[in-house]
DNA sequence: CGATTGACGTACG
DNA sequence: TCGTACGCCAATC
């Protein structure tokens, strides 16, 4: 019965997660939350998070330093190649990081319903 | 196969 | 206003 592919319906949510992801501009940010949201499941933050993991060991086009936790702490930073490769790429992008945490978090917050305008009426 | 955890966020008391 | 509980769904033990 494991034969049963659980991801082949759900990868559509991760599918998507990539793909918002890797739509983040250079020097902005976003949450995990704010993806899941814009997906349709706002309380599905963790699956946005358990996403990004392919991302990371992948090396894929996805800017996982870019995603962060509501509060604009590096949550995953530990998951990264170092657990300071994520505040090295932010830095690098001109993003603030100040003890694990982005400095001016709202600044640099780039929300995807915004940024892909679904403004249809 | 069952139980627990996990890169979070919202809801409720 | 702050603290605790729950939900999400998949991967891991």
């Amino acid at each position: 019965m494991t034969t049963i592919k659980l991801s082949e319906k759900n990868k559509d949510f991760f599918d998507r997660v990539y793909q918002v992801a890797r739509l983040i501009p250079y020097g902005r940010a976003t949450s995990y939350g704010a993806i899941g949201k814009y997906l349709g499941s706002a309380r599905s933050a963790r699956m946005v998070g358990w996403a990004m993991n392919g991302c990371t060991q992948t090396d894929s086009d996805i800017p996982a330093h870019r995603v962060v936790n509501r509060l604009g702490v590096l949550s995953g930073k530990n998951h990264f190649t170092t657990p300071t490769l994520m505040q090295e790429k932010l830095e690098a992008e001109g993003i603030q990081v100040k003890d694990d945490q982005i400095v001016g978090f709202k600044n640099v917050f780039w929300d995807p319903e915004i940024a892909l305008a679904i403004d249809n009426c």
